[in-house]
DNA sequence: CATGCTGCCATAACGGCGTTATGGTCCTGG
DNA sequence: CCAGGACCATAACGCCGTTATGGCAGCATG
């Protein structure tokens, strides 16, 4: 391995956390490899010879957000009450969303249609996190708290509601209601819940 | 001189639907104002007359997108089962959103960040199809299948986990399930109108 | 040690993009 | 009849992603 000095990391991890502060600061029209190897203190031709062109630069830049996401998620500390846990994660799940948009935005939004479809890495990173939520609603059913019931699908449903939530509050289309988050997203999540007892 | 015939409308509407077209068939990255010019057989200046430039002419498209969704849910035929209607408004709205993916991500995807953020002109056409969706759950309160409640943030929710599904399924996250129609969406909106009785 | 090889990047070019400037051709209203 | 405006064709500017080419370090091999 090159010995790498401390302020200068290697090539590929500069140029994803670039990438990744270009995107949210000034959001996906800005992303370009001209100007992030400028910014780099790099030619274009290193986006190619670590990511094989614009597209593998973006695809490993959703796959850092999907492993950001695991992680805040995984650090919510469990109580002894698997649904406030659940709450603990779905808020958890959102802050993170809110404070990068536009990465959650490319992870999802363009994440499958015309650009380049998500690959085994984020795939990978993505089912991880999905069997984490998996394990919260396996919990909270081992303690009572859920009516037994094969936890994938109900894990499916309360990420589908949590997703369907952030995404139109960064779309800024909850603009009718005073807050959103306690007049949508927690009444939606509740009742899901509720209906699950 | 080649007046237009019965066969060729307006450039602007022609413009309108090309876009479409290239949008649902070949997705975002094939949008051009080139490519549609020579398709319309005008040129890219066209364009800027009618649309002033290509932000504007995606946001026509987007515009009309919300009028057909709109069109799709207000053709289904109301019943004496409100239950039974808004499951109906899901299903047409579900089919209208896979029947175009493309449009539909431009729709909520890119609506509000970087690009162009959405207009008056889209703006009356959502809040026409939401009030659409509020008028649904009003009908099914006074009806008394659900438990009378402001309807607004019961419609919100109910939307809130329709789109998430769409965006899910048609970002294909459902893969390891078989018919994620039947294991996630119909379970999610059943459970979420249970919670409301 | 010399040698060739491989990984990495700088430079420059190609085609395509959105956009703008300019000018021409109609159609319309006075 | 004619002035003006709506509409569009042409060409150019500066971006973009991508590719071809070449130089240069490090390193394994003879």
């Amino acid at each position: 391995m090159s010995s790498e000095g401390p302020g200068e990391p290697d090539v590929r991890r500069r140029l994803i956390e670039l990438a990744a502060d270009v995107l949210g600061d000034e959001g996906p029209a800005a992303l370009s490899a001209r100007r992030l190897a400028r910014d780099a203190g790099t030619s274009t031709m290193a986006v190619y010879t670590h990511f094989g062109g614009m597209p593998g630069l973006v695809q490993a830049v959703v796959a850092e957000g999907f492993r950001r996401l695991f992680d805040r998620v995984a650090e919510v500390e469990l109580t002894d009450d698997p649904i406030a846990d659940l709450a603990a994660a779905a808020a958890a799940y959102r802050a993170n969303a809110l404070a990068n948009p536009h990465v959650y935005s490319v992870m999802f939004g363009s994440a499958s249609l015309g650009e380049y479809r998500l690959h085994d890495e984020e795939l990978e990173v993505g089912i991880a996190a999905f069997q984490q939520l998996v394990g919260l609603i396996e919990r909270a059913m081992a303690a009572g708290a859920l009516r037994r019931d094969d936890p994938a699908p109900v894990a499916a449903q309360f990420w589908t509601a949590l997703h369907g939530y952030v995404v139109l509050e960064i779309a800024d289309f909850y603009s009718m209601f005073d807050d959103p988050e306690a007049q949508v997203l927690q009444p939606l999540l509740g009742r899901l819940l509720a209906a699950l007892r």
